[in-house]
DNA sequence: CGGTAACATAAGGTCCGCCTAAACAATTTT
DNA sequence: AAAATTGTTTAGGCGGACCTTATGTTACCG
């Protein structure tokens, strides 16, 4: 009965599709933390602390002093639940007849139980609305929306530099690249490419040979 | 947008549906705690550790190795959650085609974040349903339900003994019943009543006069 | 180019709900 | 009635999400 939430808990489903809205209200890319800590009302050192955990689990990219900005798994659980907010703000305001205001605010606390699957049903039980109450639209179901196609350091080429945006991969992975500085922000460069798809990539000077396996979990992006 | 929970946490109303819908289910009134930890997959010292909270808040009467049951305020909480529960269940499983199981499963979650009035319209919009998904009755919408007439101290006459169901009074005046010793699960003597509704009751061999407006706000029932 | 104002981080704290271990009390069983 | 089982309490801890109060860092602007 008691939800074990899934992967992102309530706090940080917050913070991220607070990054999002920014993003889609044409706030400029890294969105800076202060305004962050401001939208959900927390102090500037909680925002802080939320977001570098955020970082960690490969959400986010945080460059201090300049903002945040979504990864592509970020930007997909904003998405989702972003979706699921705005279709409930339709049932809510359009079949049972709430005020918009008071919609949104019920819509913002179903949002965060809401699986994915139970979205797609409610939205064709609604028609497949293309916009919330409020005229945003609603991202799709599957994946993408509000974000880029992903590349991999296996889509990466010898010789090329990239940036590392998020690293997908079971917690002991997660620590032998980060303890090879091998984290979401750093600039890394692909040396040379294996006969087995294994990559020889240098990080902060060092260099360290990843299996495909390994690599194919890394999304980077041109720096 | 975060929530702020009313006036008790998801925890809290869990526990509280435990207790009621064990009841629903015909179990011997006070309920022990140990199944409720069962329930609720907790340990029985958090178990206990909670409802001696909720039964110094006035929602539980508990009777150390006997059980618990609910106060008035306490079963008019979890009707009205389960009034949640249940709408959704209808909702989810009908309109929306998710299966029984699925459907509770996502209500446990809906129904803490569902204020007494969406959870109106909702009944409005499913057609007022009589009962949920499983034939559980739906609770009504106003109060009652699962609870029975409230008897005060200001109903029982001289010479009378009750026991104290519940204690609904601000703070400070909780704080003086309590220093004598006036909780919940208590047994008190009517000494007498007063010409003004003042009545002298003895509690622990101790005697106090209470106003009026005191007595009218202790729910007590025969012993 | 230096200084201020904004931002980042460290350290220490709170509350909540949960846990275990261990001591203890009541109830059942035999 | 003694033993075994069950239930209670105390004490100490843990992680999550938030807070405040310093103390550094950086950026930008005059």
């Amino acid at each position: 009965m008691v939800r074990h939430r899934d992967v992102t808990s309530e706090a940080e489903e917050m913070y991220l599709i607070t990054i999002a809205t920014a993003i889609e209200d044409g706030h400029p890319d890294p969105i800076p933390v202060s305004f962050i800590a401001d939208q959900l009302s927390v102090s500037g050192v909680s925002a802080n602390q939320m977001i570098r955990k955020l970082a960690s689990r490969g959400y986010v990219v945080y460059e201090p002093y300049r903002g945040v900005s979504l990864t592509p798994s970020g930007g997909s659980v904003a998405a989702s639940i972003l979706r699921s907010r705005r279709l409930w703000g339709v049932f809510l305001s359009d079949r049972l007849g709430l005020s918009a205001a008071r919609a949104d605010e019920i819509a913002c606390d179903l949002e965060h139980v809401t699986p994915g699957d139970v979205a797609d049903r409610l939205s064709d039980f609604l028609g497949d609305p293309m916009a919330g109450p409020r005229g945003r639209a609603i991202p799709a179901g599957h994946g993408a929306a509000l974000v880029a196609p992903v590349e991999t350091l296996s889509d990466s080429s010898a010789g090329t530099r990239r940036v590392v945006v998020a690293v997908d991969v079971s917690a002991p992975v997660a620590a032998f690249l980060e303890e090879q500085g091998l984290v979401p922000g750093v600039t890394v460069k692909i040396l040379g490419v294996g006969a087995e798809g294994d990559r020889l990539v240098s990080v902060d000077g060092a260099c360290l040979d990843l299996d495909a396996d390994v690599t194919d979990a890394i999304a980077v992006e041109a720096p």
